[in-house]
DNA sequence: CATGAATGAGAATTCATTCAT
DNA sequence: TATGAATGAATTCTCATTCAT
């Protein structure tokens, strides 16, 4: 059923074709029709669930008041849920043939409401004088979410040939830390270290 | 021939088949086994080529002595890149199936001397004490790099439709500004604006 | 459960799937076999009740002493059946995937029976000096049906986009009689009008 | 190429898969797509041919004088044509789906202009004074064509299994004579034997 | 060098049918 | 008796690739 589209998910998106969706599961390729009408409707479907499944993670970092540790956490999280589900973080944020469903789906819902959780925390970073460089929350969420994702979406994509497999890691967590560099505080606040 | 390819870089990536390319330059699907043994090879030219490209649009910013107005500039040539040559820049960093010439080439002269220019800014950039948060030159490097692939990627990808069409360029210069930030001064330098 | 298929022939022959009469009649696709081996024996089924159907039809004409008044009586009965029942009527005469079961059928019983009150109808009417032109009653049956069947035939099968939806009540009408005028009675008997 | 299609014309129509054409042609499935973008395209074609086929057979009738014995000659003409291209046939005058480019068609030159020539036709014999039974030139049209059309199509489609198969020919041949008494002269005319 | 013709593998989808429950 | 789940073969169509000419 609906959850052995997780098993699928473990599989190489972009070669996701019924026949290796079925084959994946042991199923003949027809059998995917009793579940859904369509490739469209597969996919639609890992697609509602990735947005669900990331805005069930956000959930936790909603309970920080301070925002700025909120925006750390919510990149955190943002990258653990992008590397623990490459495949379903490839169609929600890379793929380029996403379905027509998906395309004209009435129900962004999720997304927005995903990218609204983010925006609501720039607000709030940008009224407590912690995000220097823009007053724009738009700008600030924009830019948050093009640098998490840009992290993500080189590694996914295997971009990074470059870099040492073992160095990774580390880099990955600094051009986080990096990032929130961002918002650290003017000097002689006295609060320079908040984050992550 | 060669240069005929760059008219087929203007049709949609990922819609590019032997079929479509010959047909852009008024050949043959066969005629273009004659040039190249492959799509494969193809592929790989088109990735080549993107290369040189990108590493010509940036030896202008070469020229610059300061290394933090350098980043600057050269974020704006690798967004101006990526943005008029979308197909290129998917091929070049968003593609999944980049071909096997692609992936075992040890030819990645270019993606490195590229990605050269960068870190050697970078280290620049650190040791003039301007980069706070890291002294880890790939480290910045890198988040410098997904930022501004954030940034194109979202937007080549079409993954911003909660973002109003004519605020995006707005958006997206605010976006490279806000990064630039990274770069701002200690606080009683005196100078505060460099960027862009 | 045989009355159900009734239900059946108002959708669109040619597109009878086991789904669909499954679905028309709340079952399940499978539950069909328990009381019908094949989709050949529910057409087979269908095919026997199309021509009970139309038998049916018949009886009331069989009563008409005048052969001629009872053949126009006929060919009515005929269009009637086949404009009421067009799914039944396409399965019976037109159709060409007509299943194994009903090719080889011994029991063509209704079929010929039906034929049968034809035929016996023509042999009344050339009897009576009424049919001119032969006085072979199979090729007076064969043309009269031929003619009815043509006219249902190309009415059912669409192939009268030429004439004007609104026409085609009266030109059908028109044709009807106007076979009916191989039966007009030699000049001087002075029974001029008869049929329909 | 095109005249490919002819070989295939004498397999059985309704069972026409790509495959099948491909196989009849021994020809691989996508080479038919080559020489046509479509299935649609095909039966278009074949479609459009069997037309203009019609049209040809019907011109050496278009010579005689007198409109009665051209519609003997015309009906010949049809059931012949019919006969000889059963496949062709089908797909013009019996086969349900059609295609999409068919039914679109703008191109209905050729059906019309074959009705055309059967319904001018009848306009000169009514004015003859040899139709008995109508004045509309479209009922008498109609009619005739139903007549040869429901002789045709029951023939085509294996209707007439109770008919000996030896007798078929006679019976075909008397039909058609019968359907032609109806331009029978008055009585008193002198001309009592004209047709075919 | 280039073409026209063709192939073979694989894509999505549909459908009659089976079978354990 | 009926269902839900699944199969296997067929459908149309696309594409990279080859090869004689």
């Amino acid at each position: 059923m609906a959850a052995a589209m997780k098993l699928f998910l473990e599989e190489s998106f972009e070669k996701t074709t019924m026949r290796r969706i079925a084959q994946s599961i042991e199923y003949t390729p027809g059998a995917l029709y009793s579940y859904f009408k369509d490739k469209d409707e597969i996919l639609y479907a890992l697609h509602q669930r990735g947005f669900e499944m990331l805005l069930a993670a956000q959930q936790p970092a909603l309970a920080i008041a301070d925002p700025v540790a909120r925006l750390a956490r919510l990149a955190d999280i943002y990258l653990e849920f992008a590397f623990a589900n490459p495949q379903a973080y490839d169609l929600m944020f890379i793929a380029s043939k996403t379905g027509r469903s998906i395309e004209e789906a009435d129900d962004w819902g999720c997304g927005e409401r995903a990218y609204g959780v983010l925006r609501q925390t720039m607000v709030e970073v940008i009224a407590a004088g912690r995000m220097r460089g823009t007053d724009d929350p738009d700008v600030a969420a924009f830019t948050a979410w093009a640098g998490v994702h840009g992290i993500a979406s080189l590694i996914i994509r295997n971009r990074c040939r470059l870099i040492p497999e073992e160095l990774r890691p580390g880099i990955i967590r600094g051009a986080a830390q990096l990032l929130m560099q961002l918002t650290r505080p003017a000097p002689g606040t006295g609060k320079e270290s908040d984050d992550d």
